[in-house]
DNA sequence: CTGTTAGCGCGTTCAT
DNA sequence: ATGAACGCGCTAACAG
């Protein structure tokens, strides 16, 4: 009677088209909206001759099922929420691209928001995404504060780290790397090279992701070495290649300047590279320099970046895995883990191997 | 009776809690459901201590909207879907960003979806992001068909297209750049130089939206020019660096080599000017180079890229506010639009302008 | 300014 | 194997 009625209605691009439910394939199939709803899941319990006149009548009517009443309805919605600090930075474009690769997999969709690090913004986000009911959320980068944890405790669904973890809470699961670790090694390299004035160009101390423990593994390698630490060795930037060649340029114009430089990202390490270029070092015979991250940037410059490898794809796949092994109530063995990242020595550091 | 039972639920990460309902509220707080969906929708038709009793008792209860029922009741899911073909390229990063930026900005959440460009899959998410319902499309990169248009077609809400174009449907709105013209530009720049010979290395011809488009604006340009295009001057790449580096390979070391060379995107232009080098050949003194696009690798090397600096974050955002409007009934004026492109002459050309 | 009452479209028992 | 009926949580008239 209503269906019937509407017919008459203007139509603009996408506008105002009669909405075909379950139940109008039910009665033009001559079935019940079980019977439909059953075909349309996958239900065995239906008559294949049953089965084959209602999808004829879905196919002919060009019924398109509701996701937000079978969301409502099921209490599933087959969405994720993500989280991540800035998609233009090539490092989260790549490991979103791991996540969106294996949610789909799994026949999950993503929301994607950016947060700029913006610790509000942050929370904002999270709480939009828990209202819209996503079946779980994967949160990347930033610090993870108590307002974090407070909001993430209330959540009802399960919320995995991905590139970042949460020391505080020790059963929030996570997926990333052991940036300390990978930050003195990638120092070492440089130690090893003969090295004894070696300059860090860091990223924002306070930031607990990148900056502070790349900084910190930097000082151990340093001091494990017995290697001084002046502050004409250090320099904090943005992450950005501008801040890389800001850095690099008074670090190396300085009265006693490093011979080596580590730059806790590519894209400022690239900048230190082209800094010292123009002021007419070369490298790595003058100046030895190292990156980390290994986005395609690193094989995308001459000379061609030493750099840390950092498995971004694996890191976004690996935490939509587990996330999904969350969601669907499986049994799940480690939900902390730490990927292996490996050093990639080419051409802007003189040591080849390590 | 429901809510008082289950109570005694035992409690994993984010599992099995209790979920309060605007009927609870209204029933705690003593008002009538109508009265706290008013609240929360901000409708003033509240008197401000009503208000102020609602809100109070939703924050004790810890009460989160659920989007999906609201959804329902509604039709409306403040969600727009986003079919892309690779997040990891930068230049699409760019481009969402300008998406979700805007769509942030007028409170829409995006879904994104990578597509490869392959047609199945982009029509297979096009269907499944109508299945959830959401507000409006985008729609970037890969070519319209008539499948795209029919299901286009089908959709009950708006779909706009994001640096693409389709020219069959003169209906259906767009955001993009006039891609022949800034491919001929860039030629030109070339030619100006006083090159006779002067290499492609472009895209797959099969691409309506990069590949066939910028080889055209090439033609075009030399052929106005009077200028001959033998088989040894047109190389195709898959855009990728690697691909840019083969092509420049062949292109250099054939016996009549062209002097500058056009590559249809930045990456491949980088990989071309690392080939030449590798040759031997100085930029842009033995080989002028242009690329096409302006993503950050081309400040990121030297010497420094000339390209078509493309509007990309501007593409979205425009697209994503064109979308908007559609969704809220807004008048539109222009509903195709192409933004401008500007010519970014840097180091690797020997004309710095035009 | 506030409450009542229908649905929104679908999944899911529970019968049959 | 199939159908009837209820409920998911909320918005939107419509009354008052």
């Amino acid at each position: 009677m209503k269906n019937e009625l509407r017919k008459l209605g203007v139509e603009k691009m996408g506008k105002k088209k009669e909405t075909i439910t379950i139940y109008d394939v039910a009665r033009e199939a001559g079935v019940s909206m079980a019977t439909v709803s059953r075909v349309v899941n996958g239900n065995p319990n239906v008559k294949p001759v049953t089965r084959k006149k209602v999808l004829e009548t879905i196919r002919r009517m060009g019924y398109r099922p509701n996701a937000v009443a079978r969301g409502l309805a099921s209490k599933k919605t087959t969405t994720v929420g993500v989280v991540i600090p800035d998609i233009s930075y090539a490092f989260f474009a790549e490991l979103t691209r791991g996540i969106e690769d294996i949610a789909n997999m799994y026949h999950y969709n993503i929301i994607l928001c950016n947060s700029d690090l913006k610790k509000d913004k942050e929370l904002q986000l999270i709480e939009a995404l828990l209202e819209k009911q996503v079946d779980g959320l994967l949160f990347l980068g930033g610090e993870v504060t108590e307002e974090h944890r407070e909001i993430f405790a209330g959540a009802q669904v399960p919320i995995v780290l991905a590139g970042t973890r949460d020391d505080v809470d020790e059963e929030r699961p996570f997926v990333t790397i052991d940036q300390v670790q990978a930050a003195k090694d990638a120092t070492q390299v440089l130690i090893k090279e003969g090295h004894d004035r070696i300059g860090l160009v860091g990223g924002p101390l306070d930031d607990p992701i990148i900056g502070y423990p790349r900084y910190q593994g930097y000082k151990e390698a340093m001091e494990e070495a017995g290697l001084n630490i002046d502050e004409n060795l250090v320099r904090l930037g943005n992450l950005r290649y501008d801040s890389g060649v800001k850095a690099a340029e008074e670090l190396l114009s300085s009265n006693h300047p490093p011979t080596a430089i580590f730059a806790v990202n590519d894209e400022m390490a690239v900048g230190v590279i082209h800094a010292a270029q123009d002021l007419g070092r070369k490298i790595p015979e003058d100046v030895s320099v190292i990156g980390f991250d290994n986005i395609p940037l690193a094989a995308q410059v001459r000379p061609l970046l030493s750099t840390v490898a950092v498995p971004m794809y694996d890191i976004g796949a690996v935490a939509m895995r587990l996330l999904t092994k969350y969601m669907n109530d499986e049994s799940i063995e480690d939900n902390r883990v730490l990927l292996q990242y490996r050093l990639e020595l080419a051409d802007s550091t003189r040591l080849k191997e390590f």
